[in-house]
DNA sequence: CAATAGTATT
């Protein structure tokens, strides 16, 4: 045999054996040595296997084998580590190697291209700009009609919150598919475009496209944020009609609409239904869902039996048991459930904890405490937080306090450059206190910012239509009547609940 | 090789 073939045969002989451990970190680490002894690993090839086969479960080996190809890593490689990144908890480094892979004068393929988009729908911090260049990547290599590209694109954009953006390339896309709507409904539902959101599952069950369990748990998000209960009760009965089980996705997502609409008693009976597939998140919105309607001990309650039927509590499942304590005025308890959340269960707290129980304890007119709580934080309060304790000291009548909290939550807010609906909650704060000057001026910034905020209003649906109230609308038929009828309510006596 | 529940606050 030559010299030729025999590498050749060698090569062919490592690639496979690379293959064949993918995901199996130890194996990998075997091969690649025997890679290393036989001077193959710097073959672009042989690297760009190894790297593909260690970057989904092991990132510094595949680091290690990218680094190793000579001259340089080939696009496969790049793509592979690219690709791995967008899956991570922080996709960000995706961006600094597709960077790397242009320097090296390698084109995007559609892999990389797929790659980044998720990586960009997935980063908290992506900029618009981003996106939009890949937008004119994948344009340019004529890879936007693809199917999965179009996707991943109209996704990336949804993720930024750019759903009229989002929304106009749904209707140019020549084919859609189940999971291009699913994408972009639970988008809608994130953002609070619950009407648009509804609007596409319709425009799906209208135009035949299939509607899966995914389609229906983001419709049932819609639903949740609309207060569309008559809609949400049909999704159910579509989910009932089609799978022959409530997965624990679904049933937490109809626990979440029939809560949120108002049918504790029906979020109870799919709660019930559920006996075998509660998980910590079908918990959590079952609490969440009785402390939001007054009953926070049964809400504690549940929390309790969720840990003795052995699921362990997470970071989201404290939020809502610790909301639950401060709604009700269960203050006892939330301290502490508060201190065996890091004591007991190994949970950090966070932003959201902190802002719970400062909340809490200024409830509770703990006002002292509430300072240590801020003071024992490990980064910078929030504007949250420091609203709550603003709060606080308001209802404390601590004046000192107030007035330093002012100054440091307006820095806040200028330095960050909010959006109009914040401003209006801290104008409102002051103005409940009688400092119309603090409030001029903030509505003086937000005229000098160009911001507004979005009139308030509310949905009522009656016989599965929805209506629209703006605040002080004026413009239905009925308008008379039914500000009659509030007033009655008013004066009457009339007890809700 | 496209998307994926449950929380808090405005």
């Amino acid at each position: 045999m030559s010299g030729a073939a025999c590498f050749a045969d060698a090569r062919a002989h490592l690639v496979s054996a690379l293959d064949a451990c993918i995901g199996d970190s130890r194996h990998l680490k075997r091969a690649l040595a025997r890679a290393v002894v036989a001077g193959l690993l710097p073959d672009p090839f042989v690297s760009a296997r190894a790297v593909a086969a260690a970057a989904p479960c092991d990132l510094p080996l595949a680091y290690l084998a990218f680094r190793a190809a000579v001259p340089r890593p080939s696009s496969f490689a790049f793509a592979s580590l690219i690709r791995a990144h967008s899956a991570s908890l922080d996709p960000s480094p995706a961006f600094s190697l597709f960077a790397a892979m242009l320097r090296s004068g390698l084109y995007p393929d559609r892999f990389v291209l797929l790659s980044l988009l998720r990586a960009s729908a997935r980063c908290t911090n992506t900029s618009p700009s981003t996106v939009l260049f890949l937008h004119a990547v994948a344009l340019r290599r004529g890879l936007h009609s693809d199917l999965h590209v179009a996707t991943s694109l109209l996704h990336a954009y949804a993720s930024l919150g750019l759903l009229d953006v989002s929304l106009k390339l749904l209707d140019e896309m020549p084919q859609k598919s189940t999971v291009t709507y699913n994408a972009l409904i639970s988008c809608c539902a994130k953002s609070a475009w619950y009407e648009h959101g509804l609007d596409l599952f319709t425009e799906m069950l209208l135009q035949g496209t299939h509607v899966n369990a995914d389609t229906l748990v983001a419709g049932l998000s819609c639903c949740a944020g609309l207060g569309a209960l008559g809609h949400g009760r049909s999704i159910h009965a579509c989910a009932v009609r089609r799978l022959s089980c409530l997965t624990s996705e679904l049933g937490t997502s109809l626990l979440q609409m029939y809560t949120k609409c108002g049918s504790l008693e029906e979020a109870r009976r799919v709660f019930d239904q559920m006996q075998t597939t509660r998980d910590v998140s079908a918990w959590t919105a079952m609490m969440s869902g009785l402390a939001m309607h007054g009953q926070g001990e049964e809400a504690l309650d549940l929390f309790e039996r969720m840990m003795k039927d052995g699921v362990a509590p997470d970071s989201m499942a404290f939020t809502t048991a610790l909301h639950a304590c401060s709604h009700c005025g269960l203050f006892e308890a939330g301290a502490k459930i508060f201190k065996e959340m890091k004591g007991v269960h190994g949970i950090e707290p966070r932003m959201e904890h902190f802002g719970i129980m400062v909340d809490l304890l200024g409830r509770a007119g703990q006002l002292e405490e509430a300072m240590q709580i801020v003071e024992s934080m490990p980064s910078k309060p929030s504007k949250v937080v420091l609203g709550a304790l603003l709060h606080a000291s308001m209802a404390n009548g601590e004046t000192m306090l107030r007035k330093q909290l002012e100054r440091q939550l307006l820095e806040l807010e200028t330095e960050a450059g909010e959006e109009g609906g914040f401003f209006v909650g801290v104008s409102n704060l002051y103005a409940a206190v009688g400092r119309w000057n603090e409030v001029c001026k903030i509505r003086n910034k937000m005229v000098e910012k160009g911001l507004k905020k979005e009139k308030g209003f509310s949905l009522v649906e009656v016989d599965g239509k929805l209506h629209k109230f703006l605040v002080a609308d004026k413009r239905h038929p009925l308008t008379m009547e039914m500000y009659r009828t509030l007033h009655g309510m008013d004066s009457g006596g009339m007890m809700l609940e």
